[in-house]
RNA sequence: GCCCGGGUGGUGGAAUGGCAGACACGGAGGAUUCAAAAUCCUCUGCCCGAAAGGGCGUGCGGGUUCAAGUCCCGCCCCGGGCACCA
């Protein structure tokens, strides 16, 4: 290579990468030593300096916790931490006492994947990982008050998860005062008979194992044997928000088995009306309220009960949203695991049972057998698929309508659900589309009973209208004539006097799963005596530790194996004798774990009082944090995360903030005042002729805009940035290139935070310029000395600035962050053009606009502008409304909606003087050719349009 | 199928019913330089035109309005959520 030797000539103080990465590295040491981002609590352990923003309002912002993964960050993950950091300093610098905190999210199933293929403890790889990711968010100058940041799996903070569990565990649901409280009080009223047992025994007379099972059961937090969604690949059982639709784990796609086990669950279904209401006083996006709504599906209806015929003692209770339309009811389905099922069919085929009811079996019975298999057997995907095409079998008996005594032959098909309402519906076929295309299939009969429009051509008609055929007078019922909503108040009035039925809300919410067979988990704070009934171990006993354990080896499991909790094998800890008030006595410890959401519920109030070992959040400080000051509902002020968390975190969080709330543990009744989805930050992916990714660093785009990597032609796809696209780019490459403040600005200028977007390594750049164009202005780059002077700014400009400022200061407090940005640039670019130094009055305001966005970068240039002290908190530059008005404002004129020309007037101008103007203008005046224009309509300040 | 979002230059995006395309990337040209990088300046939606200027243009079709990316009606496409929920 005979190359030129280069000569480099770059400006010794230029603001580039090398330069970016020193200044960076000397703010955040400096920030961490003087503590700058350290927010006062009222109270306590961190209450040092609390005197100095005793005045302010306070703000709490919080980003949702992060999990450590092992491969690190890319630049996708920061956006939102970035986002929150912006306003946080924002908010800082317009006097607020901001608490801006971040932790660790770390128990959970990768760590456990990982100890198992290498045999090293989970804590030990979770710790790195959270040392890497601590690293790598330093590096980015989050003003985090780094002496709030936890992780899940410090003991001393699981301890206060298990207290958490413990007060749920030791309180019950009150309905008629519509909270949770202690079972304590449970007892007292059962001891004083105030409250009935509901069991038929009086409290006194019931032995102590009864007397455990019923207050167990009124548990918040119970154990259950049910059906759960058991996932061998993952070893483990899952919640129901965890299966896909497919019938798969959300996490890795592995085949889920419904199979009966026993299970912690928490009754948040207590909740449900709570959890939906309380939805209206939180600022959140529609579209998260919607989901959180379509999540617990509350649904008004009522219970009807229908007699077995032939079967005094079994009666079918039906859920249904449409009373009104009972008459139309022409059969009856259950579930094919309705407990019923047994007592309802016949021994044999009743007279004349079609052939296509009978599934070609001899007997109702086979009939019935057949059919569960079959539906056994069918995948919840395959349902799906062919849900037009409905299934079932006669059971060879009849229901009788309760409002005409008419014979309903029951089925049982699988498009009726145990899971849902009461698992057996009255069919309708003429209101309802489901039940039609069973009745078409079956050859059932339909009764309208809702009149459809003269013009309705369609099958079941489940709209308004009139109420016919509906009537049965000897019993004192008529619903013909009316209305949709009249007929259904007036059918539960008659179901609720006779006696077969009552009006009732349904919601599709079920109680939270809350077991799994992990081991990197917080333990249950709970053992079992010999009566197998769960004992909650005392306060002082926490924190119940995690075992250690050796033993690694995967299970192979399969479908039919027996779920095994990993804490099974520390037998040692497994038993334990302990003194519970009776004497040293040998009991059993729960070997499940919690579910990695635990902590999620409940960490944002650990970071207000992370170091305190009394309790879990000093009331002082956490009503100083959580309450709103002007009355509003209360919590974290800003919550920033993706919108994923949309349903499962956000409505356990809710509902463990509930239960604290109830039982006076904190102040307010929700968590999360004001709730903010940020969007994904996706990235280019390319795939080769067999459909394999290619490193996408390294794809070239040719002049023609195709995509080639080693000369091969490639294809372009956008999907999340990650490893299996092999498209990652790390925060690390960014600050060697550009520098952290680079990385921010530019993530805050891609576009609004809210929306996803597409990563273009090639378009840092521009921010990069954007800063070193700034530079320039304001420091000489032979010297490094400040190249500003105290000189009064140009008017011109010094109205611009304060256009800027007005419209800076706005974007940020609606963290509109890309058009601030734009604000910026357009005035540095002004200030580009200004020959000499920089006036003073500019460039102040010009280094505290940037603060929020690129504090390293802003601090040194207020540093080397002769300020010791951090800008942490001075105040956001303000503006002077009299100078963003000019005297003369150039306004386009119109003609019939179509820009013709300009005109400058005085910009207090009326309407007449505009017009007049407008019409003396040249090219009016010859546009118009003499002729009168028929209208003007001038617009003060805005334009002129005549019509022609 | 139902419920939410969203469709604007080559690209990311900007626009209280009032100049569509701010700002940036990319591209073209120029200044500077022995040369290059860097920097600075100019241009850059499409079409016609030498220019002046004109026409078209915010997914498609209608409508309201002096004026529509923005409001209304009907479609199409993309993304997300839910889904035989009685």
């Amino acid at each position: 290579m005979n190359r030129v030797p280069q000569v480099d000539d770059t400006p010794p103080h230029r603001y580039d990468a090398r330069l970016a990465n020193e200044i960076e590295k000397k703010w955040q040491d400096r920030w961490e030593a003087e503590g700058t981002f350290h927010a006062p609590n009222p109270v306590g352990d961190l209450a040092e300096g609390f005197d100095e923003v005793a005045d302010l309002p306070k703000l709490y912002v919080l980003d949702m916790f992060p999990y450590p993964s092992g491969s690190g960050l890319h630049v996708g993950h920061p956006l939102g931490f970035i986002g929150t950091d912006v306003y946080a300093r924002y908010m800082r610098m317009t006097g607020h006492n901001v608490l801006h905190a971040m932790g660790y999210d770390a128990f959970g199933l990768p760590a456990e994947e990982h100890a198992r293929q290498t045999g090293e403890h989970p804590r030990v790889n979770t710790e790195a990982n959270i040392a890497n990711m601590r690293r790598q968010l330093r590096a980015l100058g989050l003003a985090h008050d780094e002496r709030r940041s936890v992780a899940t799996t410090d003991v001393s903070f699981y301890r206060w998860t298990q207290w958490i569990f413990l007060q749920i565990f030791s309180s019950w649901y009150d309905p008629e005062a519509d909270r949770a409280r202690p079972v304590a009080d449970l007892i007292a009223e059962f001891e004083s008979g105030e409250r009935d047992t509901g069991t038929g025994t009086p409290w006194a007379e019931m032995s102590e194992i009864q007397r455990r099972e019923l207050i167990d059961s009124h548990r918040l937090a119970y154990v259950d044997e049910a059906e759960v969604n058991w996932c061998p690949a993952l070893g483990t059982v899952l919640a129901n928000e965890e299966v896909t639709a497919e019938g798969r784990s959300e996490r890795g796609n592995h085949p889920v088995f419904r199979r009966p086990l026993r299970q912690w669950k928490m009754r948040i279904t207590a909740y449900a009306d709570r959890l939906l209401a309380d939805l209206d006083l939180v600022d959140w996006p529609n579209s998260v309220k919607i989901m959180q709504r379509n999540w617990i599906g509350r649904s008004e209806g009522a219970r009807v009960f229908f007699d077995v015929a032939d079967r005094p003692d079994a009666t079918i209770e039906v859920f249904t949203t449409r009373p009104d339309t009972l008459f139309g009811a022409t059969y009856m389905v259950l579930a094919p695991e309705h407990p019923l099922v047994e007592q309802v069919t016949t021994e044999t085929w009743p007279e004349g049972t079609p052939d296509r009811w009978t599934g070609g079996a001899a007997t109702p019975a086979e009939a019935v057998a057949a059919y569960r298999e079959y539906t056994a057997r069918r995948s919840d995907l395959e349902r799906q698929v062919d849900a037009r095409d409905k299934t079932g079998v006669f059971t060879g008996g009849y229901a009788v309508n309760p409002v005409n005594g008419d014979r309903l032959p029951v089925f049982i098909a699988d498009y009726v659900m145990m899971g849902y309402g009461t698992g057996a519906i009255m069919a309708v076929p003429a209101q309802d589309q489901r039940d039609w295309d069973f009745a078409a299939a079956f050859d059932l009969p339909v009764i309208r009973t809702v009149q459809p429009p003269d013009d309705f051509e369609g099958e079941a008609w489940t709209g308004e209208g009139t109420t016919i055929n509906s009537a049965n007078p000897e019993a004192g019922l008529v619903l013909d004539g009316l209305g949709v909503e009249e007929a259904k108040t007036t059918i539960i009035a008659w179901l609720t006097e006779h006696g077969h039925g009552e009006g009732t809300v349904t919601y599709k919410l079920r109680d939270w799963l809350f077991s799994r067979q992990r081991y990197w988990g917080e333990p249950f704070p709970i053992v079992y005596d010999d009566t197998g009934l769960p004992i909650a171990l005392p306060e002082e006993m926490l924190p119940v530790e995690l075992p250690e354990l050796i033993d690694w080896a995967p299970r192979s499991l399969d479908e039919n194996a027996e779920p095994e909790p990993p804490l099974g094998r520390a037998t040692d800890w497994a038993e334990v004798e302990l003194d519970l008030g009776e004497g040293p006595r040998k009991y059993r410890r729960e070997l499940n774990t919690m579910p990695q959401w635990a902590g999620s519920c409940w960490y944002y109030l650990r970071y207000l009082d992370p170091t305190n070992d009394g309790a879990f959040v000093d009331s002082t400080v956490e009503r100083y944090w959580m309450t709103d000051p002007t009355g509003g509902v209360g919590g974290v002020d800003l919550y920033v995360g993706g919108v994923e968390h949309a349903v499962l975190h956000l409505l356990y969080a809710r509902f463990w903030h509930k239960v604290l709330y109830d039982l006076g543990h904190v102040s307010g009744p929700e968590p999360f005042s004001r709730l903010y989805n940020q969007g994904y930050i996706q990235a280019a992916a390319f795939q080769d002729s067999r459909g394999v990714y290619v490193p996408a660093a390294e794809v070239v785009e040719e002049p023609d805009g195709s995509f080639t990597y080693q000369g091969q032609p490639v294809e372009r796809i956008f999907g999340k940035m990650g490893k299996s696209l092999r498209n990652a780019v790390t925060p690390d490459e960014m600050y060697e290139s550009y520098g952290a403040d680079t990385l921010r600005l530019y993530e805050m200028f891609m576009g609004p935070m809210d929306q996803d977007r597409p990563w273009e390594t090639k378009s840092v750049i521009g921010s990069h310029r954007l800063l070193q164009r700034v530079w320039r202005n304001l420091i000489d780059e032979q010297t490094g000395q400040p190249n500003i002077s105290d000189v009064e700014a140009p008017e011109e400009l010094r109205r611009s600035l304060h256009r800027t400022i007005a419209g800076v200061t706005e974007d940020f407090a609606a963290m509109r962050f890309n058009t601030a940005i734009a604000k910026i640039t357009e005035f540095n670019n002004e200030l580009t053009r200004l020959e000499g130094p920089t006036p003073e009055e500019l460039a102040t305001p010009l280094v505290l606009m940037l603060a929020p966005l690129v504090p390293h970068f802003a601090e040194e240039l207020w540093s080397r502008m002769g300020h010791p002290r951090s800008l942490i908190r001075e105040p956001f530059p303000t503006f002077d409304p009299g100078l963003l008005t000019s005297d003369t404002v150039e306004i386009p004129v119109q003609m019939n909606g179509k820009v013709r020309t300009r005109i400058t007037v005085p910009a207090d101008a009326d309407r007449e003087a505009m017009t007049a103007a407008a019409l003396a203008s040249p090219r009016v005046v010859e546009l118009l050719g003499g002729a009168e224009p028929r209208k003007v309509i001038a617009v003060p300040g805005r334009l002129v349009n005549i019509v022609v």
